[in-house]
DNA sequence: ACATTAAAAAGCA
DNA sequence: TGCTTTTTAATGT
């Protein structure tokens, strides 16, 4: 479900106007959200976003934060929140060229969300009045935000369904499978660490790494680190 | 069936 | 080598 390799093509440093840290305008073009603009817009929108850059570990996104649109152009970062426990769920990694925090722009009180970057990472940060006025400016933006929240949404969908299958071995079977189909291949890498991977599935990393150990002993799968190879789709789809 | 805790083993910079 | 990630083992819910 989630790949990263991906990579910005070298900007043309043309005459960049410096507004922030002096960024090029990367974001804005990238975007899907935005690329379907004409430059002339593009370059007004780029104008209110700031660029900025996230070491690895660092939070973009806390609940008492501003709201404020996030959006992804280099690395990649991870959304969740935290359980009564204190325990993290990881609800999704936003990759370049998708965005978050857009609910709490719609007026959503998202009282635990966070977002944190996975690798250094460079986002550009849109304010919550510029985005409103944008949207106002821009209809065809509403649309194309509707139809990219849709998408958005079905992917939680994917993750609640994960969460109501009551074994942990049918949720990591589940979660292989959904990956092999997404590269076509019966070898495939898993995109996260295996401590995010569990907290994604809803269990720990000690869980997790017993799970491996016996779909492995069912000769479902092989592994080597974070690279599987599928050798019964058949059996694991079953399970 | 899992979580938790602790500790060893394996990776990585 | 020193820190982080992953695995193993023992014990608890």
């Amino acid at each position: 479900m989630v790949r990263s390799e991906k990579r910005p093509k070298s900007p043309d440093e043309a005459a960049a106007k410096a507004t922030d840290s002096a960024q090029q305008h990367l974001c804005v073009t990238l975007v899907p959200l935005f690329n379907h603009l004409e430059t002339a817009d593009q370059q007004k929108i780029n104008q209110l976003v700031s660029h900025r850059h996230f070491a690895k570990g660092e939070q973009i996104l806390t609940p008492d934060g501003e709201p404020q649109l996030v959006i992804v152009a280099r690395g990649n970062l991870k959304v969740y929140q935290l359980s009564a426990a204190g325990r993290e769920q990881l609800l999704r990694v936003v990759e370049p060229g998708g965005y978050e925090g857009e609910s709490q722009l719609f007026g959503a009180k998202n009282a635990d969300l966070f977002a944190e970057a996975l690798q250094p990472t460079e986002v550009c940060v849109l304010k919550q009045a510029d985005f409103q006025e944008l949207l106002l400016r821009y209809p065809q933006l509403s649309l194309k935000l509707l139809e990219l929240t849709a998408d958005k949404m079905t992917a939680v969908e994917q993750q609640t369904q994960f969460l109501l299958m009551e074994k942990v071995e049918e949720r990591l079977a589940k979660y292989l499978t959904d990956l092999q189909v997404a590269t076509t291949s019966s070898s495939l890498t898993i995109p996260m660490k295996m401590k995010e991977l569990a907290a994604y599935l809803g269990t720990t990393p000690e869980t997790l790494s017993r799970k491996f150990k016996l779909l492995e002993e069912k000769q479902l799968i092989s592994r080597k680190g974070s690279r599987v190879t599928v050798l019964d789709t058949e059996g694991l789809e079953e399970l």
